[in-house]
RNA sequence: GGCCCGUUCGUCUAUCGGUUAGGACAUCUGGUUUUCAACCAGGCAAGAGGGGUUCGACUCCCCUACGGGCUGCCA
């Protein structure tokens, strides 16, 4: 079976993705990146990104983790097609098919109780073996039915086998004796997942169901349903899970797992999606790319069928350059949204403004936005300048004395580095000093820290006036 | 227990029977330097193990080991 033909349907017709959370948490980072493959495929061909809550299970299900999944797909930059479908609200939908499929002769009603169910199971157990539930009921006489509460299971073929042809796993061959009668409406008239899932994905028109390979048994089942209704198969894409360091499921030990969690500690999401689309994904040596870019390449052929480990140092590495290629107002933008998500204060008027024009000379130095900041400290402070401890070190006398005969000569010369330059290195050279030690007191002086951006570029964005008094400060 | 999937440098991966097994991150060395970075040059580093098939296997098949998943009136 060759992995290179991507779909068995007709290319004309458009391309329909979706991404189908349940709203019992926080938005995942595997489950992000599931998002993220459904929409890079759907909107680099044209075609739809659906998004469906699957709410089916109240107990479970809250509006809060809708909102906050809807939040980190937003804030990854996911935009979605049309509403987000509640799954619940189409209850009497799948109803329906069950009781279609019961007229076709595909589906059962159940009268077997949980309790008897349980009873065979333990029985099984206790010979040592395993088996799968068989209800009674699969050939029973209506007239036999009891006035009791029922499940409607899927009349599932025993004998035979189900392939699956997976872009991603290749060809998968379950045999149907392994599978049992699945519950498809449960006692209380709701559809359980696999029901739900598949009329849902058929009635979207979803022609491509990308999602994690926890699901590829289930592929079989649910596709027994497609066949039991006489509808078109979707092409099916399982994606290997994603694991934490140390090769084990990703979880909470890890450290972060949820989506907001990196936003809060500040990756830009241009980086976390070029990394989360590198993870598990490959086109040749392509490693750095926009969005843009991304959309022109990815392909599920070039999905791998290994479960990829999270490396932060790849994602630093990756969010860097995103930080260095950003447009300076973009950054701005999203490093305000940065302090809102970090519950940081925000910046004031003339902060923005002065960080805005310090960006040139930090931005190709950061990995996430508090480095930044850090970076871009002295355009953020506000006379006096407090020293921190190790920068403070360099203003000894001597240095003092430097800076005060100093100072009075950057009074009358034009503000540009080539200005700048010669006084600075005629100081140095006057005190018989190299510059590196002109500069450590210089950078305590102007930003009371001992890394620094260049002192010349420090100079430059908070100006003449806002040097000379911080020298003055400092010399004093 | 049964069934299904997976296994290339520490990590992400390229390779789709013939390569000195390539790139990136990390790491190490050197260079540059005004601190921190960045940057430049270079180094270290891989086909889980065992059987086949083949003139030739990382690539195809089988077994084993290890990891993961499913096996619910959860999704």
């Amino acid at each position: 079976m060759p992995r290179s033909s991507e779909s068995s349907h007709s290319e004309a017709r458009p391309i329909v993705t979706r991404f189908a959370p349940s709203p019992t948490g926080y938005l995942h980072i595997g489950g992000g990146r599931t998002a993220l493959f459904n929409w890079l495929y759907a909107r680099g061909r044209g075609g739809k990104f659906l998004l469906r809550i699957e709410d089916t299970d109240r107990e479970r299900s809250t509006p809060e983790a809708t909102a906050a999944i809807l939040r980190g797909l937003t804030w990854l930059g996911l935009d979605w097609d049309g509403e987000p479908v509640s799954q619940f609200a189409r209850k009497d939908r799948h109803a329906e098919v069950a009781r279609e499929m019961m007229a076709r002769g595909t589906a059962y009603k159940c009268f077997s109780t949980q309790e008897e169910i349980a009873i065979f199971r333990a029985e099984a157990e206790a010979r040592g073996s395993y088996a799968l539930f068989q209800s009674p009921w699969r050939d029973a006489d209506p007239a036999t039915f009891p006035d009791a509460p029922f499940v409607i299971r899927m009349k599932a073929p025993r004998t035979g086998e189900t392939i699956i042809n997976d872009t991603v796993q290749g060809r998968v061959v379950i045999q149907n004796s392994s599978l049992d009668d699945m519950i498809c409406l449960r006692s209380d008239a709701t559809p359980t997942y696999m029901l739900a899932v598949v009329v849902d994905d058929h009635d979207m028109g979803v022609t491509h169901v990308i999602r994690g390979d926890d699901h590829l048994n289930n592929a079989a089942r649910q596709q027994m349903i497609y066949d039991a209704m006489g509808w078109e198969i979707p092409t099916w894409a399982h994606i290997p899970l994603i694991h934490g360091p140390d090769g084990k499921k990703l979880s909470k030990r890890h450290g972060a797992t949820g989506v907001e969690e990196y936003q809060a500690m500040g990756y830009p999401a241009a980086g976390m999606r070029n990394y989360l689309t590198r993870l598990g994904w490959a086109h040749g040596d392509a490693e750095i790319f926009t969005t843009e870019q991304a959309l022109e390449m990815f392909d599920l052929g070039g999905i791998g069928r290994a479960p990829a480990r999270l490396d932060f140092k790849k994602l630093e590495n990756t969010c860097g350059h995103h930080i260095a290629m950003a447009d300076d107002a973009a950054l701005l933008h999203e490093l305000t949204a940065y302090l809102v998500a970090a519950g940081k204060p925000a910046l004031t008027e003339t902060q923005s403004a002065l960080l805005k024009s310090a960006l040139y000379c930090v931005k190709d130095r950061a990995k996430t936005f508090p480095e930044l900041l850090e970076k871009a400290h002295f355009s953020l402070i506000s006379r006096p300048v407090q020293p921190d401890e190790a920068s403070a070190k360099s203003l000894d006398t001597v240095s003092r004395g430097i800076l005060k005969t100093l100072t009075p000569q950057l009074r009358n010369v034009s503000w540009t580095k080539d200005a700048l330059e010669p006084i600075l290195n005629h100081a140095a050279a006057e005190n018989g000093i190299g510059f590196g030690k002109l500069a450590a007191p210089l950078r305590a002086a102007l930003a009371g820290r001992t890394a620094t951006p260049s002192v010349y570029d420090m100079m430059l964005v908070i100006g003449q006036d806002e040097t000379i008094a911080r020298l003055e400060d400092a010399a004093a």
